[in-house]
This record gives structure tokens, sequence and C-alpha cells, in this order.
DNA sequence: AGACATAATTTGTCCTGGACAAAATGTATG
DNA sequence: CATACATTTTGTCCAGGACAAATTATGTCT
């Protein structure tokens, strides 16, 4: 079964580590000769730890929109160069205090920095502007190679408790719509759910979240049981937009006529052709004005 | 590419959407008969939404411990009789409540109920017991077919808002060990990395939690830049044992001797040999216990 | 009979090398 | 300068074989 033995990884760990997918990896070996794993004795690949890492280096870089053919055969120093010169550098500014926290490995002094922004903002404004930029400065600072994984990791978990503990002492409004929220298999960043909860609960609608990854046929179900009005998905930037494009079909074709169906994130940017009788929501603004146009087609109805 | 189309899912959808690998779904089909998708034009499987339905009936079997060569082929209801004789009965007493408001899809009282019990226990006992004691529950109706995923995920939400919300007033304490907190990739599962977390912060240990899917580098970074004395690793029911034998040993290899490795979590109670130099954290009382002993031996030096 | 080593079976993962369609890029034409 | 068409790039999928770990069955010895 799979091993990862004396120093070297198996595909499926690689495969795990790294987000790529066991046929990429091995395409990738056979058209640009890069990674070049060992073999075990059962001719199995064995991928050292470097080559893992420089993968990760090429998946962001490929994330940004290179090219793999461009770049999967370069060496750490020239992706790293690479990586430095083709992110945009702007929107950092005024998150320093932020980042330097996050750099220096500070949760608690994190949540406090947090906390207090809330506090003098709103909740509103919070998760509508320095979230925002927030959520950005540090995707951009990862570009750049200016933190880690796991400081976004920490982060992530840093506006998690803020925003759950925020949610919690608001009023319990029941107006409608009802909203069933989550994200498809393959989406696992929680973070804009969050917001789209917190932005939707302030506006008075009755969020249903179902945390990420809902299989198709259990949002449906879902949608059945919780009489729902709405359904509305995000999509990170790492999703893949044709993945995006072929699951939104799919559901919409599934969801009963009456239910609508909102999407959003900055997964759905570089969208071409939205599917039909879809509500792209890019702004997160747009989301109140998506609610107070159902709730005024629904007036004369409800 | 991916192609989900005309009522059938594309092998990768289907990957996605039962945690079945690509592989497994071939190999199953080659050797059991079953699934039998149809193809599209170019020879592709296409899954008709039934079929996918009947292998997440079986996946479930089979993570309770069953043989898929003996369960691949039946029918439906065949399959469903089989869950609902095939599972420990135990334990879904005393939460009759909090499952009918599950299952009546009523997410605000479930928060309510999950606050009074808080309210009524204190955090320790109401993580220690009640909860463990829930989760189990929710586990045990999920395996009877009684309830369906996308109410677990809504009973995950309300715990998680919960324990982040009671997090959130407690006292700061800065005492050693300072422990990371995560799970491996592929483990996403964060229920069960919050009860920890919660637990660890009661004694006043310094946890900082990642949240789920750490690549092992990460880890090992997470470790070297917080100047961390424990790294602890839940696992879920649902990660092959295997794995997670394998990924704790390279991260034996990889940590420093100094750093202490615990693991826990229902995944690794069907372990026959454990890793050297790991401990295993089975109930979750014993991570008191740890906590006590790792003091004890590090008093001296302290 | 029961413990234990050994053989047979089951099962998940990995292999190669070919194929194809969607996306991205380049090119010609109005 | 935009739009239609050709070309290249790239991710996913296929077949069918192989193997080792895990599980179960079988035989042997105490």
């Amino acid at each position: 079964m799979t091993v990862t033995g004396e120093g070297g990884l198996s595909i499926g760990t690689v495969e795990r580590e790294t987000g790529l997918s066991k046929d990429v990896l091995r395409v990738w070996e056979r058209r640009y000769g890069f990674p070049r794993p060992w073999r075990d004795s059962s001719g199995d690949r064995l991928y050292p730890p470097e080559q893992v890492e420089q993968l990760r280096l090429v998946k962001r870089l490929v994330d940004e929109g290179l090219r793999p053919g461009r770049v999967v055969r370069l060496d750490p120093e020239a992706l790293r160069r690479l990586l430095a010169e083709h992110v945009a550098d702007s929107a950092l500014d005024g998150h320093d205090r932020l980042l330097r926290l996050l750099h220096e490995g500070q949760p608690q002094a994190m949540a406090n920095y947090l906390q207090h922004q809330l506090a003098s903002q709103g909740l509103q404004r919070f998760v509508m502007e320095t979230l925002v930029q927030a959520n950005q400065a540090v995707g951009v600072a990862w570009a750049h190679g200016q933190i880690s994984i796991f400081q976004e990791h920490l982060y992530t978990e840093q506006v998690q408790n803020v925003l759950r503990q925020a949610m919690g002492s608001l009023p319990q409004h029941t107006e409608a719509p009802r909203v069933v929220l989550t994200t498809l298999p393959g989406e696992l960043h929680s973070l804009g759910l969050l917001m789209v909860q917190t932005v939707l609960t302030l506006h008075g609608a009755e969020v249903r979240s179902f945390g990420t990854q809902m299989p198709m046929t259990e949002i449906i179900a879902a949608v059945d049981r919780h009489q729902a009005d709405v359904v509305a998905l995000s999509f990170s930037a790492a999703y893949p937009a044709p993945q995006a494009v072929e699951g939104l079909s799919a559901l919409r074709d599934l969801l009963p006529a009456s239910v609508a169906l909102w999407a959003g994130g900055a997964g759905l940017r570089a969208l071409r052709s939205p599917p039909e009788r879809v509500r792209i929501i890019d702004p997160l603004e747009q989301m109140v004005e998506s609610l107070k146009a159902w709730r005024s087609e629904h007036k004369a109805v409800g």
C-alpha cells in the first residue's frame, strides 16, 4: 500500500501534501522531466522532500496564472524570483501590523488586534472592508513567499474565532429568505463562508450554514428539508474555474426552479460565461443588493 | 476536461463526492461489476446519481469494517438492512433531544440546547462527556442512515460555534507546554481538534491551533517558529489507519527529538502497533494525564 | 482444544503509455 | 481593432497488469 519510507514520499502522499493529483504528477514528469522521483524496490515513485517543496512553489505560480510548461523546469531560486515579481504588490499596506503579528507567530496578539478592529468599526465594516483587504494582503504575502502555509492557517483560525464569536451575540431574526450556505466538495476554504454568513445574518436573513464540502445530492436534500429559498455557494481562488461552472450548472439542473442559486468568491472572478440562472456575486457588497432584490421580487407573494 | 453532463457524473466528480479514489472506482467495477457507469461519446465513465448514492452506502459499510467484496454487489435495500444491523446500537440514548432537533433541522434550537448543556455542566464536563457522547450518537445515527451528511454538517457547525465562543471567554494562561495542534493532510474533521484545544486551554497549556490539513513540512516549520514543546494530531474514524501510522512515523523522524508527539482520536483506536516515541491518547481524559506527565518530566529543567 | 506459524485470498495503490477535449495562445481575415 | 479560425498546451481519463499489506483460512505442535 501507500508507503512513505526512507526519506521519500509516495505519490499518494505527495498528492495530499501538494494538492497536485497523481495524474498531474506523472504527466509533468513525462512531459517536462520534473519532478524526477527515485524508485523503491518495486518500482514505485519516491519523492524526495526537496522536490515536494519545489512542487509547492510551482503550484503557487500555476495558481497565479502562469503556465506549467514555462515554470516546471525552473530551479527553486528562479521560482522564488518569479514569485516575487509576478504578483500584484497592491493592498498589503495598512496591514503591516497584522502581517507582522502573523510573522512573529503571536496568535493571541492577532486575535486581540482583530477584536479591536471589530469593536471600533462594527461588524459590517469589519467584514466587508477590513477582512476583505486583510485576506487579500495575506494571500499576496503568501504568494510572495513572505509567509508560509502554517501562518496562513493560523490567520484563518483567529479570524474564525473572532467571527463565530461575534455572530453568537447577534439578534436572532427569522426573516425571509432562508439561505442554505455551503461549498462544493473540493472547496475547503471556510473563511468566505463565514464572512457571507455574517453579512446575511446582519441583514436579517435566515442562514443555515453547513460548512465546507457538501456533496451535491446532500445540498438538494438540505434544501428540501429546510425549505430553503436560496442556495449560496462560495468559491476560493484555489478552486478550478471549470469545475465551478460544471458544479453550478449541475446543481442548477437538480434544484427546483423556485430556489435561487447564488455563487460568489474569488474563484469565479475569471469566469467567461457564467451558467444560466445563477447569480454571480462578486464584491461582497453585492450580497446585500441581491438580498434586497430577492425580497422585492417575493414581496407580493409572501 | 472533467465533465459532468447530461445527468451523469464524471469519475473525478464521483471521487470528490464519495471519497472513493478513481483507482478504487475502476477496480471495483473491474472486479465486482459495480458500479456500472455509462460511457460518454469519448469513452469516459458517466455515473448515474443513483449509483453514486449507492456507492455512499457501500462506503459507509466498508468504513464500518465490512469487506468490499461482500457488500459491493448488494442492492440498496440490502445495504440499508445491513447498515441497520451491523452497527453498535449503544449510546444514542440520552441524546434523543439532540438527534430530534438535528432531524427537524433547527440549528438555532440546537445551538440553544448545546449552550444550555454547557452552562449547566461547565466547559470541562461538556467537552469530555456530553460532546464525546453526542459525537458518537451522531456517528451511530449516521451509520444507521437515520441522519444524512448534511445534518451531520449542521451539527458540526453548531458545536463549532459553541466551542469557539466558549473558548473566547477563557483566561489567557501562557504556561508550558506550548502545543502545536493540527491534523495531517486528508484529515478534515475539525471537531476533535477543537475539543482538544478546549481541554488543553482549560488546563493552562499554550495551544497554537492551525486547523486541519497541515502538510508535514509546514508542521515542522511551525514547531520551529513557535518553539513548540509538543505536537498534537487528531485522527477521525474516517482516516485510514495505515496512513496515520505512516504519517506519524514520518513526522517523528522529521521532528527534533526534544519535541513530544501526541496523537489521538477514533482513527487510532484499531491500531495494532503504534510507532515508536509517539504517545497515543485515546480517551480524551488521557490528555490531562499526558499534560501532567509532561510537566513533571520537565519540572527540573524549566 | 488452543496458540501460533504458514499459506491463500482480498484489496488498495501504483505502474505505463496512449488518447482526447477544453483552455489558452497565436494567426489570419473582415 | 475586433472577430473567426488554427495550433499548442494541459488536465483528466482509459486499459489492464502488477504487487504488497492486510485479512482470513489452514495446518501443526504443545
